[in-house]
DNA sequence: AAAACATGATGCAGGAAAGGTATCACTCGA
DNA sequence: TCGAGTGATACCTTTCCTGCATCATGTTTT
């Protein structure tokens, strides 16, 4: 087997067609260039370069080597550079999860930075629930994924990448929707509320479970979906809690309400393996919004 | 720079996950083959494999660079062919890549003129998916293609070499099997349609989303080759759409029905880098077949 | 808990291979 | 005929790679 030496060698005499000013270029001396040339076609078993005392030209099979030489010594650059961009980060894929919900008004933005700043970087994007996203992680499914707590901190690292305010949303004609001021939790007495899934989307049910706590409304349906509870909403089945963003989801008939009072802010948290290696996901992380 | 044994040593030690067995396999033992990889590591400026005391794997750097490692060597081999048979007065070689359907009716009788016409034309077969063809067309790992469009004619010329008509594709005991007449797309109103990967058989999953777009048949399944459709039709899973020639492939226990309406021809491109030099490939194009 | 084992890294000596200098063999133009 | 220019060869020096022995460390066995 030849070596890359030998490449570089015949290539710089393939192109200066002289063995001193090649040898020039790759700052040696001709003697062992010469002998660098020999040895390749030894082991290619082809005569490359067809040369007397006064000349030097490529034959047919050098003419084809050396395009073959060519690509060859570019790959050699150009895996090192792959190579060194993976490990810095740079180029690669993310395995991205995210709740339907994160994508209102988070996952735009984000992936936009992304593929401005790292624009080498594939992003697969997995829609789930946050507990699917767990297990995604923990699986080694997913690298990143957005979602809402509570989920295992030990094993699990995170960061807030968004917080808004929680709202209500009520029928487009229901009283709620005239009163013109932020609705407590009184106000929701009696109403028919519709919340969560307590196992898929524990996060909200527990939301609206707290701040309904007080009073005492009649709570139904087990959704998982945001834009489900919105629609039901619409469709006059009761009312409902969910993220201020939801309002730019664009269902009609429907009001959404400020709330008055405490804990009622929604938190987005980026989620990832506190033991992952992987340079993508480290230089994400550095990028990503923080909010306290 | 590094150097091809360095690459050498870095597959075999990525291949068996261990130094020990990899010196085995490259006939040295195991201290110089650490310093191999060590100094590889140190040319291409990142960490390859992660070792410990106990176990060997691979960086995400290191995945990378393995592809580009084996791709490489893969054209150390082929280079030194190529050079030699140019140099024994062998007309040349074609790399020809084609997919697994093209096979079914086009690529014999292809292979047959070639060795008729062009009998001292080497040419070695590829089978990959479009996609995997176009990268490699671009690497110039390839000389030419058989492939589908989409593909970026900027860079790449092509010609119309095989016209078929699509057809539909159901079990024998199908519903659809007894109506002996051409099926159109109401036809498939309600029914599991089993279609195609958007990214690794685009041009399949768009013909079937276009001809079914107007019935809202359930489309599930991603799948790359016609031939596991077949076979998933056959156990029953569904219906699919596939080219004419499928016919050929023998499955036992499935109908295929003709389709009416238009858009259903199903073409098959010869695919070459518009700036390829290769005489060889000059020769094969003007005795390829044109269909318009 | 201690000993035996397994694995990758390191120190050192011998040898293969590459580079440099000097020189040769040959061609061509003055 | 002679001198300039070119690639090949001879010989020596230097560099780099290999193999053996050994180390450091973590795992399994007793």
């Amino acid at each position: 087997m030849f070596s890359l030496d030998q490449l570089s060698a015949f290539v710089a005499v393939a192109e200066e067609l002289h063995f001193g000013r090649a040898a020039d270029r790759l700052n040696m001396t001709q003697p062992p260039l010469s002998r660098q040339v020999q040895k390749l076609e030894r082991a290619v078993g082809a005569r490359l370069l067809e040369r007397d005392n006064r000349k030097v030209e490529l034959t047919e099979a050098g003419q084809a080597f050396l395009t073959e030489a060519r690509r060859l010594l570019a790959l050699v650059e150009t895996a090192g550079d792959l190579a060194r961009r993976v490990d810095q980060g740079a180029a690669g894929t993310l395995r991205l999860g995210f709740t339907a919900t994160s994508a209102i008004r988070t996952l735009g933005p984000l992936l936009r930075r992304l593929s401005e700043e790292l624009p080498d970087v594939d992003v697969i994007l997995h829609e789930r629930v946050t507990p699917a996203q767990i297990d995604g992680l923990l699986r080694g499914e997913l690298d990143l994924g957005l979602g809402r707590p509570p989920f295992d901190s030990d094993v699990l690292d995170s960061r807030i990448v968004f917080r808004e305010p929680l709202c209500a949303v009520v029928p487009g004609n229901h009283r709620l929707a005239a009163l013109g001021r932020p609705l407590t939790s009184a106000d929701f007495s009696g109403e028919q509320v519709i919340s969560y899934s307590p196992t898929q989307a524990r996060y909200f049910h527990e939301l609206t479970v707290r701040f309904l706590a007080a009073s005492h409304p009649r709570i139904e349906q087990r959704v998982q979906q945001i834009l489900t509870v919105i629609l039901l909403v619409a469709a006059g089945r009761g009312v409902a809690l969910v993220p201020a963003s939801a309002r730019h989801l664009g269902v009609e008939g429907v009001t959404y309400c400020a709330l008055d009072g405490p804990g009622q802010a929604v938190e987005l948290h980026a989620i990832w393996r506190r033991d992952a290696t992987s340079p993508v996901l480290q230089r994400v992380l550095t990028m990503l919004p923080e909010h306290h």
